[in-house]
DNA sequence: AAATCACATTAAAATCATTCTAATCTGCTT
DNA sequence: AAGCAGATTAGAATGATTTTAATGTGATTT
C-alpha cells in the first residue's frame, strides 16, 4: 500500500515544479532535479561540469546538452545569473541579486561581495545607449 | 642598386624590433609583423580571429598557435593587457594602463572607460589575499 | 483515459577557440 | 660558418558548447 503523505522530497519536487511554473518553465523531471541542486541547497556558482558531476553524485543521469539547454533557459528566465568568469567555462550564479566578486587566481574560486561593501560612482553611457549591468571582479592572490 | 636610405617601413620595422627586444622577445619576422599590426595603429581591442585577417589582408600568413604563442607572449612582457569579455574568444587590449570598459551587448565591441571617469571604492580583500586587478565592465544597450 | 501537440530530452556528431606535438627553421652568439 | 636555444609550423588533439534528428513526455482536449 501506498502512502499518501508527502515525504520532504516530495515536497521539495513540489517546490520546485512550482518556481518553475512560476518562470514559466514546464516542470519536467531533469529541471526538477537540476531545481533541487540548484536552489536546495545554497550552492552558489556551478557550470555544467558541476553540475554533472553533482548528477552523477545523486545518482542520476542526464545528456550534456539538456544541463546546458536548462543552465540558459533558467537564466533567461532570471533564475540564474552568467557570472563573468577567467574560466573557460561559463559561470553562473545563484544569487541573482546585484553583487560583484572576489576571483581567487590561482584555483579560479568566486567570492560574491554584497554592493553595499563599496561605492561605484558610474561612468555616464554613451549617447544613445542605457546601462545594462554592470559587472566588476576584483582578482585576489595569496599574500 | 639597392638605396640604403631607410623607408617608412624600414623604420618601422626597426621600431618594433627595439621595442620587442626591450620586452624581452627576440624580434622574429612574426613577431614584428604582429607587432606593427597591433602599436602601429591605434587597434585597441583584438583577439586571435581579428589578427588572423589583418595578417591576411597585409597580404601575408602565420601559423595559427605562433599567432596565440605571440598573444600570449606580448601579454607576459606588458605589451598587452587581457579583457574580460562576454564573448567566447580571448581578447586583449593595447591600452596597458589602468582602465575599464564598455561592452555593447549586441556587438560584442569593447570600449575603453578611463579610470578618472568614476570612483570606486574597493572592498577588503579577505585575509591571506591581495587584490592582483579590479575589472569592472558595464554593459550597454541600445535605447 | 486515449489522442494529440508543442515542447523537452537524448546520444552522437559537429563546431569553435585554443593548445599540443614533433619536426623544421632562424636569430643570435661564438 | 657552426651551433644552439628558442621560434614557427601544419596538423592533430582537446575541451567546452551547440547542433541534429529522432524519440519521449507534460499538458490539454476529446
Amino acid at each position: 500500500m501506498e502512502s499518501v503523505i508527502p515525504t520532504s522530497k516530495d515536497h521539495n519536487e513540489l517546490d520546485m515544479a512550482s518556481m518553475l511554473r512560476q518562470a514559466g518553465l514546464r516542470p519536467t523531471r531533469q529541471r526538477i532535479l537540476l531545481a533541487s541542486l540548484l536552489f536546495g541547497a545554497e550552492k552558489c556558482h556551478v557550470n555544467a561540469e558541476t553540475l554533472a558531476s553533482l548528477i552523477a553524485q545523486a545518482g542520476e543521469h542526464m545528456a550534456t546538452a539538456t544541463i546546458y539547454n536548462c543552465l540558459h533557459q533558467f537564466e533567461t528566465a532570471g533564475l540564474l545569473q552568467r557570472v563573468p568568469s577567467g574560466d573557460d567555462a561559463i559561470m553562473f550564479d545563484t544569487n541573482v541579486t546585484h553583487h560583484h566578486h572576489f576571483l581567487i587566481a590561482d584555483t579560479g574560486e568566486l567570492i560574491d561581495i554584497p554592493v553595499t561593501d563599496f561605492k561605484t560612482e558610474l561612468p555616464q553611457a554613451p549617447d544613445g545607449y542605457e546601462i545594462e549591468s554592470v559587472d566588476l571582479v576584483v582578482k585576489l592572490r595569496k599574500t
